[in-house]
DNA sequence: GGGCGAGGTAAACGCCGTTAACTCAAGGTT
DNA sequence: AACCTTGAGTTAACGGCGTTTACCTCGCCC
């Protein structure tokens, strides 16, 4: 009604607005109450309006999974400070993704659960830059765990166990041995060339299988009878998974 | 239109049709497109016409949901006479889990990734009878997971390495084997007591965490790199969780 | 033959995403 | 000063959705 008031608070300031509105109703009653209308409704504005600044609702929910991975990173990177020794780190990135999961149920099945459906992600990833081959979605959160990975490989190098590989894995990684040096080097993460190994990636493949799987699991309330040592149990993961690859 | 050919074709005849429409859209287009509207479209009817069968489309869905767990639990009972030993039979299982999953994405993702929300569990589930403690949603599903384990428990019980397990979480899972042996017993399964120790417990909540957690992994799309191998992988995870548990 | 219940209908309500045509003030150009 | 462009917003409308209400109409049973 009033063209003047909104003027002032141009696009940088009603985009925003939008996003933490969305983000409000994705938290309190998740991602199908993030509605059009309902975020129109909530700033005085007509839903048409928000077309002026997404083409759809499916591509105002890929910014919102976007904006979450970026504050899921933050958070991640802080906890990652908690840690005196590398292992530490590690272990308080894992314990805060899981507490960040379980604290943000909605969001975590957005970004981790939503399937991707093929065709989907064409038209919703407006990416800048997309480089084949990286994380699509999300490079963010990807980054994350190559810094606090990085130089846990690289020191775990010295003493890995050769960790039982079979051979037929060992040559189907080296495509991802690739992928992971390259990630590594866009990040200025510097990786002895050893600490690369087929055993290496493999190992951080096992981490980040058991950490999602685990909180997926937790998140989705997914435990065969109630499980009400749920932190233990999953303490107990990480101090295996942390045994199991020569660390500590 | 036609209210007499209708007639004739009564509540047993349309109830299980509407459920096989429903299914048809939720694997062919997932969850959001199971609608009542296009259900009713393709059965000839109107869309209120399915408040005679079901109170809203949320018990559909829900309904649905346990007519999956009804078909993958018979999957998985064919794959489990697939082993001749009992750790074969696992492996079956395991390996069954996974292509069903990876074959229906969209199913998996209502049963195993929709977030039984704390309120909704409610009113969607009028199970007839509701045990208390026991797995709410889908016990079908449960018994074919306990058909699998008991023998494998009963028969790991003499060999089992005592498996590091923190001294409180034995004390946590103290519960959880209560609840496992009333499962048991009420699937008349004869598990000798010694079995049930809470290094079993871990044990077996090890393997569904690694398993629903590596299955929603691929599912879902979440590697971190593209891996051509995941199947490879599965099965290294397989023997790996083998060994761990002392088995073979 | 009259009631009745089961299974269906049509109409309506209020949501939803999305499109099209419009207004209207701001700002720059001539 | 007059003019045009543009961007942020509007209203109106379309079709689809879940759901409720009132109604109909068979077949069945007493």
């Amino acid at each position: 009604m009033d063209g003047v008031a909104r003027r002032e608070s141009s696009r940088s300031t009603t985009e925003p607005d939008i996003r933490r509105r969305a983000r409000n109703l994705l938290v309190r009653e998740g991602q199908e109450a993030v509605t059009l209308r309902a975020i129109a409704r909530e700033m005085g504005i007509t839903a048409p309006a928000l077309y002026r600044y997404y083409s759809s609702r499916e591509e105002l929910l890929f910014r919102l999974s976007e904006d979450v991975c970026v504050d899921l990173s933050a958070e991640l990177t802080a906890s990652m400070r908690d840690g005196a020794t590398q292992l530490d780190k590690v272990f308080a990135v894992c314990r805060g993704f899981r507490r960040w999961a379980l604290e943000h149920p909605r969001e975590f099945a957005l970004v981790f659960a939503t399937p991707t459906g093929a065709k989907a992600g064409e038209k919703t990833a407006p990416t800048e830059r997309d480089a084949p081959g990286r994380p699509e979605r999300h490079d963010e959160l990807g980054r994350v765990f190559l810094r606090v990975a990085g130089p846990l490989m690289a020191e775990g190098v010295a003493e890995s166990p050769p960790a039982s590989l079979p051979d037929e894995l060992r040559v189907g990684l080296a495509d991802s041995q690739r992928d992971l040096a390259e990630s590594f080097a866009a990040e200025g993460i510097e990786i002895p060339r050893e600490a690369l190994s087929a055993e290496a990636v493999y190992l951080l493949l096992r981490w980040w299988a058991r950490l999602y799987g685990q909180v997926a699991l937790e998140v989705f309330g997914q435990f065969p009878f109630d499980v009400s040592e749920a932190g233990r149990l999953f303490e107990s993961m990480l101090v295996e998974l942390a045994t199991e690859s020569g660390l500590r």
